[in-house]
DNA sequence: TTGAAAGCGGTACCAA
DNA sequence: TTGGTACCGCTTTCAA
């Protein structure tokens, strides 16, 4: 049987209650009493009980993570910088991946409840925003990542994701590229559309319009990115450039160039979005606008861990600046 | 305040041992009484608590994973298909990348314990046995994934690498290949070892030796795969195909062809191990030994939960056959 | 400096 | 069919 703090007790000769105050370092405990009970810890291998410690209504150091999909690799990138920093303060996480579905996301937030998990990290989109008005409102902490609510009074970590269009629009643009496409996920998805605009308001402030069916929104795969940029690939007037908006649909659309027989980055030049282990594996690598990833895990960490501790009281909201990194998806137009 | 079995019991004016039973469609109760618990439990949106239930002597109905880095597009799959079958069943996952790293191991296990996990999978390289045995001597439940130490008993569910291995070679064997080089990972992972076993093995029988210096041992990343890879590339005698273990690896035996101007599969075909997104997104997409990813996922979880139930008492080690699935990247030997 | 005892939210045995 | 109550392992007053 593992022993319990009744065992170090017994054998120390003391009550538990001094056994517990040495373990949390409270009260005044006599040096010698404290060192004999260290060494019979030591001796007996005893760990607190992390359940029962929680029962009295202190922390589990665990955390929830609710993401779409932990084996999309953006996903599976932000989950290890999140995991990291959580074991460096002592947390564990909880992977919840939700597929985007509001159904899923609410039962596994009822299950990490039950769980009383410290916090959560809301990494997926919510159609429904009372779900995370209703965990705000039990005082449970939340932060979100990637997904922006800006009504709710909520800590948010997300990277500028118009920015990062008006960068992508920017770099083809001066390229000499004019006839620029655009494949994102469906509008519902927030930091696409911003992708998007972002994207779209730069070409215009070149005076250039994003042209009629030049726009295509799909889910976020690579056979959805795919079949889009057959679509545009395929028509009579196709692109010489496309925005993807993330390395999936950007991987999908290199395989619709080969596809029909165009060279990228000779006729064809696509910049990407997310910078994950895709963009440098993909033929050629890909152009795409980096999110800090490492970082992104790190903050959102930090941020939960200073809500529990209390401190830290006024909400924030961090936006990090994606940087562009140039890979060999995106050439020069060639004038014909 | 989150209601409790009290608020229910006082709300319903029975006994907090009569909701109990309810709860747990325990003892004989009359239907009013129940269904009138049921609405209040509704009404005050009642949600017992996991860890009050757990220090009780139940289970936490969450299980740990071990793995080297759920950022690798294998393990991150593989980690979906655990989750999803756990979801399915009741039980959360905490993920936990070691690094293979035997200390983080070691961390992590003991965390888990103190959490009380109701099992624990191990898809992550050990090299102590004895962290494995202890586990299984405190009574722990323990299934190991894609890894195996057969001499301790402990239920496995691994994929037959020698088979796997096998495979590869005659399929690069009957396209008429006879310079074979092989890249796996450090002599020190079991599975790596077995594949490249199988693949020798199998070449042996078919009369052909594995030359002296066309087998690389290395990390298991992209860019370890791509220097082994430009190594037997670059020597005045390279090989017509290369057997990498894994995707990640082939991956990079694709970038070293392309740095040396090779083409795949023309002038070299490559076979991986896997099938993981990678694979597919590769271009050439990889001809690859596909592991049974979701199948195992739920095997895994199926077998660990059998064991906590206590039933399924003896211990079982369930191999996988691999399949071969023929892509891009392999192609019949051009006579000279 | 130490200890007794009342919780925390449940479960389960034994009575009623 | 229901309820009283002793736990589960630990924290935290409050006294001693």
């Amino acid at each position: 049987m593992k022993a319990t703090i009744y065992d170090i007790a017994k054998e120390a000769g003391v009550s538990i209650a001094t056994v517990s105050k040495v373990l949390n370092g409270k009260g005044k405990i006599s040096a010698e009493t404290s060192k004999a009970i260290y060494a019979i810890m030591e001796r007996l291998n005893y760990q607190p009980s992390v359940i029962a410690t929680a029962l009295t209504g202190k922390k589990t150091y665990t955390l929830g993570l609710l993401i779409p999909d932990i084996s999309n690799p953006f996903f599976s990138e932000v989950a290890r910088a999140i995991e990291d920093q959580g074991e460096h303060l002592g947390y564990s996480v909880i992977m919840c991946s939700t597929d985007n579905k509001d159904e899923k996301v609410e039962r596994y937030i009822s299950l990490l409840q039950q769980k009383q998990v410290d916090g959560i990290i809301i990494a997926t989109g919510i159609d429904n925003k009372d779900i995370v008005e209703q965990l705000l409102a039990k005082g449970i902490p939340v932060v979100l990542l990637a997904r922006d609510m800006p009504l709710i009074a909520v800590n948010t970590v997300v990277v500028d994701d118009y920015v990062g269009g008006c960068l992508a629009a920017s770099h083809l643009i001066g390229l000499g590229h004019r006839k620029l496409a655009v494949i994102g996920e469906k509008d519902s998805v927030r930091s696409s559309r911003e992708r998007i605009r972002g994207f779209r308001q730069t070409m215009e402030d070149h005076g250039i319009a994003l042209q009629e069916g030049f726009l295509k929104t799909c889910d976020y795969k690579v056979a959805d990115g795919k079949k889009k940029a057959l679509e545009l690939l395929q028509s009579e007037d196709s692109p010489s450039a496309i925005f993807a908006c993330n390395d999936m649909l950007a991987v999908g659309a290199l395989q619709a160039a080969r596809a029909v027989g165009k060279k990228v980055p000779n006729d064809l030049s696509i910049v990407s979005f997310d910078n994950t282990l895709l963009s440098e594996v993909a033929d050629p690598p890909l152009t795409t606008l980096a999110q800090p990833i490492e970082h992104m895990g790190k903050l959102v960490v930090n941020m939960i861990v200073e809500e529990l501790h209390g401190s830290n009281k006024v909400k924030q909201r961090t936006v990090l600046r994606p940087e562009l990194i140039i890979r060999g998806s995106t050439a020069a137009m060639i004038r014909s």
